[in-house]
DNA sequence: AATAGTCACTTTCGATTCGAAAGTCATTAT
DNA sequence: ATAATGACTTTCGAATCGAAAGTGACTATT
């Protein structure tokens, strides 16, 4: 484990990894912002913004700030005048892709999601269960 | 996908399998259970309310009944006279398997959490970090 | 010089959800 | 009769969510 992050002093209800990784990633929003990072090239505040799902602004604000004070993702300024800012996963937040694989798997055989291919940066077979 | 479960007609707002798995498990609770039933023994609403993270009776009911619905997992009597009640994982439930193990090793090498071995059915090595 | 546009947020505020505690109900045990 | 157990449900104040509007720092256009 790398120096420097909350997880490094956290105290935490549990031992169980499980649990641990609820209390960072419990919730609606968060993988999708690590999802959009990761694999679908959004790294400014207005692409996660504007991505498929809509997530409000001032979620999105909240779960970038935890996910840098958590030490999974980076925020660095890209341009001066006007101050603009890139987010990017850290080694710490690259890990989370076999979650995140694992992840799309189960929900495309059980929920008829759309399976997405890091290596050929698209999405496969977007089966729809809708209607 | 076998059938007869809400996810069959659900109408999910999104098409990725992610977000689709994030309406389903994207909560603090829902995976622990799934960890409980899967690898800890625990079926009855008990020995669920009792494990480590002690979560709100009404959070597990209500939990419990989604997982349910969701066909992730069925309720059956155990016994009559007073009738009790016995949750187990279904096949899709079960199919999570590899989700808890991604989730859980990326918990412990960044979150310093234990690991547990399903085969040795304990945990090999539970860091803390805390402190 | 004035107006419009973009980006990155923050604020507001009503609605929803959470969680700690206590209560309910059926039935068995003492 | 009283206590105990298992499986929940109810209550209710506190925390969180999310839709919409607002803010501040600029740049680009007329």
């Amino acid at each position: 484990m790398s120096a420097g992050s909350l997880s490094d002093t956290y105290d935490f209800r549990s031992r169980c990894s499980i649990a641990r990784t609820m209390e960072i990633l419990g919730d609606r929003w968060t993988l999708l912002i690590v999802r959009d990072l990761m694999w679908h090239g959004k790294h400014t505040f207005q692409e996660l913004q504007t991505s498929a799902e809509r997530m409000p602004s001032n979620q999105l604000s909240q779960r970038l700030k935890r996910l840098v004070d958590w030490g999974l993702v980076t925020k660095e300024a890209y341009q001066e005048r006007p101050v603009r800012y890139r987010y990017v996963l850290t080694e710490r937040g690259r890990a989370l892709e076999p979650v995140l694989l694992q992840i799309m798997q189960w929900g495309h055989e059980t929920l008829g999601g759309g399976l997405y291919d890091p290596v050929a940066g698209r999405t496969v077979s977007p089966r729809s269960v809708e209607r």
